[in-house]
DNA sequence: GTGGCTGCAAATCATTTGCATATAC
DNA sequence: GTATATGCAAATGATTTGCAGCCAC
Protein backbone atom coordinates (compact mmCIF):
# COMPACT_ATOMS: atom_id res chain seq x y z
CA UNK A 1 0.00 0.00 0.00
CA UNK A 2 0.88 3.77 -0.32
CA UNK A 3 3.03 4.07 2.62
CA UNK A 4 4.78 0.97 2.59
CA UNK A 5 5.91 1.85 -1.08
CA UNK A 6 7.23 5.36 -0.34
CA UNK A 7 9.03 3.57 2.42
CA UNK A 8 11.10 0.86 0.50
CA UNK A 9 11.93 4.11 -1.96
CA UNK A 10 13.17 5.48 1.21
CA UNK A 11 10.96 8.58 0.71
CA UNK A 12 9.79 9.89 4.11
CA UNK A 13 5.74 9.57 4.23
CA UNK A 14 4.40 13.05 4.31
CA UNK A 15 0.84 13.90 3.56
CA UNK A 16 1.37 15.67 0.23
CA UNK A 17 2.95 12.34 -1.41
CA UNK A 18 0.71 10.08 0.42
CA UNK A 19 -2.21 11.63 -1.33
CA UNK A 20 -0.65 12.75 -5.14
CA UNK A 21 0.90 9.06 -5.32
CA UNK A 22 -2.04 7.80 -4.36
CA UNK A 23 -3.88 9.99 -6.92
CA UNK A 24 -1.42 8.78 -10.15
CA UNK A 25 -2.13 5.03 -9.04
CA UNK A 26 -5.39 4.93 -8.45
CA UNK A 27 -7.10 6.81 -11.64
CA UNK A 28 -6.01 6.20 -14.34
CA UNK A 29 -5.47 9.19 -16.23
CA UNK A 30 -1.92 9.34 -16.56
CA UNK A 31 -2.64 13.33 -15.02
CA UNK A 32 -0.69 16.52 -15.62
CA UNK A 33 1.18 18.53 -12.60
CA UNK A 34 -1.42 20.82 -13.13
CA UNK A 35 -4.53 18.09 -12.81
CA UNK A 36 -2.70 16.96 -9.84
CA UNK A 37 -2.34 20.01 -8.23
CA UNK A 38 -6.16 20.72 -8.99
CA UNK A 39 -6.71 17.62 -7.10
CA UNK A 40 -4.65 18.45 -4.12
CA UNK A 41 -6.48 22.01 -4.01
CA UNK A 42 -9.94 19.63 -3.54
CA UNK A 43 -7.90 17.97 -0.57
CA UNK A 44 -6.30 21.21 1.25
CA UNK A 45 -6.34 24.68 0.30
CA UNK A 46 -2.55 25.14 0.56
CA UNK A 47 -0.64 23.26 -1.42
CA UNK A 48 2.07 24.50 -3.69
CA UNK A 49 2.39 23.17 -7.43
CA UNK A 50 6.50 23.21 -6.51
CA UNK A 51 5.34 20.53 -4.24
CA UNK A 52 3.75 18.78 -6.98
CA UNK A 53 6.68 19.06 -9.07
CA UNK A 54 9.24 18.12 -6.73
CA UNK A 55 7.09 14.82 -5.53
CA UNK A 56 6.23 13.59 -9.09
CA UNK A 57 10.48 14.13 -9.69
CA UNK A 58 10.70 11.72 -6.20
CA UNK A 59 8.52 9.23 -7.63
CA UNK A 60 9.86 9.25 -11.22
CA UNK A 61 13.45 8.72 -9.69
CA UNK A 62 12.69 5.75 -7.63
CA UNK A 63 10.70 4.40 -10.22
CA UNK A 64 7.18 4.37 -8.48
CA UNK A 65 5.67 6.64 -11.01
CA UNK A 66 6.69 6.74 -14.65
CA UNK A 67 6.36 9.61 -16.66
CA UNK A 68 5.55 10.18 -20.38
CA UNK A 69 5.46 12.55 -23.09
CA UNK A 70 3.35 12.65 -26.15
CA UNK A 71 3.71 14.89 -29.26
CA UNK A 72 0.80 17.45 -29.43
CA UNK A 73 0.38 17.74 -25.70
CA UNK A 74 2.60 20.09 -23.61
CA UNK A 75 2.86 18.76 -20.63
CA UNK A 76 4.15 15.60 -19.16
CA UNK A 77 2.10 13.01 -18.00
CA UNK A 78 2.77 10.49 -15.13
CA UNK A 79 2.01 7.09 -14.69
CA UNK A 80 1.45 4.84 -12.15
CA UNK A 81 1.78 2.04 -13.78
CA UNK A 82 5.21 1.33 -13.83
CA UNK A 83 5.37 -2.24 -15.36
CA UNK A 84 6.03 -2.33 -19.66
CA UNK A 85 3.26 -1.09 -21.63
CA UNK A 86 1.78 1.35 -24.13
CA UNK A 87 -0.43 4.14 -24.97
CA UNK A 88 -3.35 5.51 -27.50
CA UNK A 89 -3.89 9.33 -27.41
CA UNK A 90 -6.76 10.63 -28.94
CA UNK A 91 -6.26 13.32 -30.90
CA UNK A 92 -9.51 14.67 -30.29
CA UNK A 93 -10.34 14.62 -26.86
CA UNK A 94 -6.69 14.14 -25.32
CA UNK A 95 -7.83 11.09 -23.51
CA UNK A 96 -5.09 8.57 -23.02
CA UNK A 97 -5.62 4.78 -22.89
CA UNK A 98 -3.13 1.65 -21.81
CA UNK A 99 -2.57 -0.79 -24.71
CA UNK A 100 -0.75 -3.77 -25.17
CA UNK A 101 1.62 -3.86 -28.04
CA UNK A 102 3.02 -7.72 -28.40
CA UNK A 103 6.73 -6.80 -30.29
CA UNK A 104 9.66 -9.05 -30.17
CA UNK A 105 11.43 -5.96 -30.65
CA UNK A 106 10.88 -4.71 -27.47
CA UNK A 107 12.72 -7.24 -25.59
CA UNK A 108 15.82 -6.66 -27.65
CA UNK A 109 18.28 -5.66 -25.63
CA UNK A 110 20.73 -4.47 -28.22
CA UNK A 111 19.57 -3.23 -31.74
CA UNK A 112 21.93 -2.13 -34.12
CA UNK A 113 24.64 -2.00 -31.45
CA UNK A 114 22.63 0.57 -29.61
CA UNK A 115 22.40 -0.85 -26.22
CA UNK A 116 18.76 -0.66 -24.97
CA UNK A 117 17.21 0.41 -21.67
CA UNK A 118 13.92 1.64 -22.47
CA UNK A 119 11.17 1.77 -24.73
CA UNK A 120 8.10 4.41 -25.58
CA UNK A 121 5.39 3.35 -28.09
CA UNK A 122 2.14 5.01 -28.95
CA UNK A 123 -0.40 5.32 -31.32
CA UNK A 124 -2.63 8.40 -31.68
CA UNK A 125 -5.97 8.58 -33.52
CA UNK A 126 -9.48 8.89 -32.27
CA UNK A 127 -10.89 6.80 -29.94
CA UNK A 128 -13.85 5.15 -29.48
CA UNK A 129 -15.85 7.56 -27.83
CA UNK A 130 -15.01 9.93 -30.23
CA UNK A 131 -15.74 7.94 -32.97
CA UNK A 132 -19.40 7.98 -32.30
CA UNK B 1 14.29 18.49 -55.22
CA UNK B 2 13.51 21.12 -52.67
CA UNK B 3 12.50 23.95 -54.83
CA UNK B 4 9.37 21.68 -56.21
CA UNK B 5 8.73 19.98 -53.16
CA UNK B 6 7.78 23.45 -51.75
CA UNK B 7 5.98 23.87 -54.97
CA UNK B 8 3.74 20.85 -54.77
CA UNK B 9 3.18 21.53 -50.83
CA UNK B 10 1.82 24.76 -52.02
CA UNK B 11 4.49 26.75 -50.00
CA UNK B 12 6.08 30.15 -51.51
CA UNK B 13 9.70 29.32 -52.89
CA UNK B 14 11.65 31.52 -50.16
CA UNK B 15 15.25 31.64 -48.89
CA UNK B 16 14.46 30.41 -45.78
CA UNK B 17 12.23 27.75 -46.72
CA UNK B 18 14.80 26.15 -49.28
CA UNK B 19 17.51 26.30 -47.00
CA UNK B 20 15.98 25.19 -44.00
CA UNK B 21 13.87 22.34 -45.30
CA UNK B 22 16.95 21.16 -47.36
CA UNK B 23 19.12 21.13 -44.12
CA UNK B 24 16.39 18.89 -42.30
CA UNK B 25 15.92 16.81 -44.92
CA UNK B 26 20.20 16.17 -45.94
CA UNK B 27 21.30 16.47 -42.80
CA UNK B 28 20.38 13.50 -40.61
CA UNK B 29 20.94 15.18 -37.09
CA UNK B 30 16.64 15.60 -36.42
CA UNK B 31 17.62 19.13 -35.78
CA UNK B 32 15.67 21.38 -32.88
CA UNK B 33 14.45 24.70 -33.90
CA UNK B 34 18.01 26.04 -32.53
CA UNK B 35 19.99 23.93 -34.34
CA UNK B 36 18.56 25.23 -37.39
CA UNK B 37 18.40 28.69 -36.01
CA UNK B 38 22.19 28.81 -35.66
CA UNK B 39 22.70 26.60 -39.21
CA UNK B 40 20.85 29.67 -40.86
CA UNK B 41 22.94 32.43 -39.24
CA UNK B 42 25.83 31.03 -40.84
CA UNK B 43 24.32 31.57 -44.68
CA UNK B 44 22.94 35.11 -43.35
CA UNK B 45 23.45 37.17 -40.20
CA UNK B 46 19.75 38.12 -40.26
CA UNK B 47 17.52 35.47 -39.52
CA UNK B 48 14.85 35.38 -36.98
CA UNK B 49 13.90 32.46 -35.02
CA UNK B 50 10.25 33.02 -35.41
CA UNK B 51 10.65 32.11 -39.01
CA UNK B 52 12.05 28.85 -37.90
CA UNK B 53 8.90 28.03 -36.29
CA UNK B 54 6.79 29.31 -38.89
CA UNK B 55 8.84 27.62 -41.15
CA UNK B 56 8.58 24.38 -39.52
CA UNK B 57 5.08 24.66 -38.39
CA UNK B 58 4.03 25.15 -42.43
CA UNK B 59 6.64 22.37 -43.42
CA UNK B 60 4.98 20.20 -40.63
CA UNK B 61 1.63 20.70 -42.03
CA UNK B 62 2.14 20.14 -44.93
CA UNK B 63 3.82 16.81 -44.49
CA UNK B 64 7.58 17.46 -45.49
CA UNK B 65 8.67 17.21 -42.52
CA UNK B 66 7.48 15.31 -39.15
CA UNK B 67 8.44 16.57 -35.65
CA UNK B 68 8.92 14.13 -32.95
CA UNK B 69 9.23 14.62 -29.21
CA UNK B 70 11.68 12.85 -26.85
CA UNK B 71 11.47 11.95 -23.07
CA UNK B 72 14.35 13.88 -21.51
CA UNK B 73 14.39 16.54 -23.98
CA UNK B 74 13.06 19.72 -23.67
CA UNK B 75 13.17 20.56 -27.52
CA UNK B 76 10.82 19.34 -30.55
CA UNK B 77 13.13 17.51 -33.01
CA UNK B 78 12.38 18.02 -36.49
CA UNK B 79 12.84 15.00 -39.24
CA UNK B 80 12.87 14.81 -42.51
CA UNK B 81 12.21 11.38 -43.39
CA UNK B 82 8.66 11.38 -43.26
CA UNK B 83 8.08 7.30 -44.42
CA UNK B 84 7.54 5.62 -41.21
CA UNK B 85 10.34 4.68 -39.12
CA UNK B 86 11.66 4.79 -35.68
CA UNK B 87 14.22 6.03 -33.45
CA UNK B 88 16.98 5.58 -30.96
CA UNK B 89 17.45 8.53 -28.88
CA UNK B 90 21.33 8.34 -26.50
CA UNK B 91 20.75 8.82 -22.98
CA UNK B 92 24.15 10.28 -22.71
CA UNK B 93 24.80 12.19 -25.99
CA UNK B 94 21.69 12.90 -27.02
CA UNK B 95 22.03 11.76 -30.53
CA UNK B 96 19.32 10.50 -32.46
CA UNK B 97 19.55 7.15 -34.63
CA UNK B 98 17.08 6.27 -37.26
CA UNK B 99 15.91 2.32 -36.72
CA UNK B 100 14.08 0.08 -38.21
CA UNK B 101 10.90 -1.45 -36.06
CA UNK B 102 9.31 -4.09 -37.67
CA UNK B 103 6.20 -5.44 -35.65
CA UNK B 104 2.72 -6.59 -37.09
CA UNK B 105 1.07 -4.05 -34.59
CA UNK B 106 2.61 -1.17 -36.54
CA UNK B 107 0.25 -1.90 -39.38
CA UNK B 108 -2.99 -2.08 -37.31
CA UNK B 109 -5.95 0.25 -38.23
CA UNK B 110 -7.58 -0.02 -35.20
CA UNK B 111 -6.83 -1.28 -31.67
CA UNK B 112 -9.13 -1.69 -28.35
CA UNK B 113 -11.86 0.15 -31.18
CA UNK B 114 -9.96 3.23 -31.21
CA UNK B 115 -8.79 4.29 -34.94
CA UNK B 116 -5.37 4.50 -35.50
CA UNK B 117 -3.92 7.43 -37.63
CA UNK B 118 0.03 7.37 -36.48
CA UNK B 119 2.54 5.26 -34.39
CA UNK B 120 5.35 6.62 -32.26
CA UNK B 121 8.14 4.36 -31.29
CA UNK B 122 11.69 4.79 -29.86
CA UNK B 123 13.85 3.26 -27.59
CA UNK B 124 16.32 5.37 -25.50
CA UNK B 125 19.84 3.81 -24.34
CA UNK B 126 23.71 4.03 -24.87
CA UNK B 127 24.38 4.29 -28.30
CA UNK B 128 27.37 2.59 -29.93
CA UNK B 129 29.98 5.27 -29.74
CA UNK B 130 28.91 6.01 -25.94
CA UNK B 131 29.51 2.26 -25.19
CA UNK B 132 33.45 3.08 -25.97
C1' DG C 1 -1.08 44.41 -56.60
C1' DT C 2 -1.89 41.35 -52.96
C1' DG C 3 -1.80 37.55 -49.97
C1' DG C 4 1.33 35.15 -47.90
C1' DC C 5 6.13 35.55 -45.62
C1' DT C 6 9.52 37.52 -42.48
C1' DG C 7 11.04 39.15 -38.21
C1' DC C 8 10.86 42.15 -34.13
C1' DA C 9 9.24 42.64 -29.45
C1' DA C 10 6.34 41.09 -26.09
C1' DA C 11 3.54 37.39 -24.13
C1' DT C 12 2.72 32.68 -22.65
C1' DC C 13 3.19 28.68 -20.11
C1' DA C 14 5.30 24.47 -18.23
C1' DT C 15 8.92 23.63 -15.46
C1' DT C 16 13.04 24.80 -12.48
C1' DT C 17 15.75 27.19 -8.97
C1' DG C 18 17.07 29.66 -4.65
C1' DC C 19 16.01 29.96 -0.31
C1' DA C 20 13.61 30.25 4.21
C1' DT C 21 10.62 27.67 7.09
C1' DA C 22 8.60 23.42 8.70
C1' DT C 23 8.39 18.55 9.68
C1' DA C 24 9.33 13.25 9.57
C1' DC C 25 12.33 10.24 11.57
C1' DG D 1 18.62 17.23 16.24
C1' DT D 2 19.12 16.87 11.51
C1' DA D 3 18.42 15.80 6.98
C1' DT D 4 14.86 16.18 4.05
C1' DA D 5 10.20 18.36 2.45
C1' DT D 6 7.40 22.12 1.57
C1' DG D 7 6.21 26.30 -0.70
C1' DC D 8 6.87 31.10 -2.03
C1' DA D 9 8.66 34.21 -5.49
C1' DA D 10 11.50 34.79 -9.18
C1' DA D 11 13.93 32.83 -13.16
C1' DT D 12 14.28 30.01 -17.27
C1' DG D 13 13.57 28.59 -21.79
C1' DA D 14 10.93 26.79 -25.64
C1' DT D 15 7.31 28.23 -28.27
C1' DT D 16 3.50 31.50 -29.66
C1' DT D 17 1.27 35.84 -30.85
C1' DG D 18 0.42 40.57 -32.65
C1' DC D 19 1.70 43.36 -35.93
C1' DA D 20 4.35 46.14 -39.48
C1' DG D 21 6.85 45.91 -43.49
C1' DC D 22 8.46 43.04 -47.41
C1' DC D 23 8.53 40.04 -51.35
C1' DA D 24 7.18 35.90 -54.40
C1' DC D 25 3.92 35.11 -57.69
Amino acid sequence: MITNKLKKASLKSTFQREKILEYIISRKEHPTADMIYRYMLTLSPCISKTTVYNTVKSLTKTNLIKSVKFLGQDEIRYDGTVDTHHHFVCEKCGKIYDIEVLCQNFNKKEINEHKINNVYAYFTGICKECKK
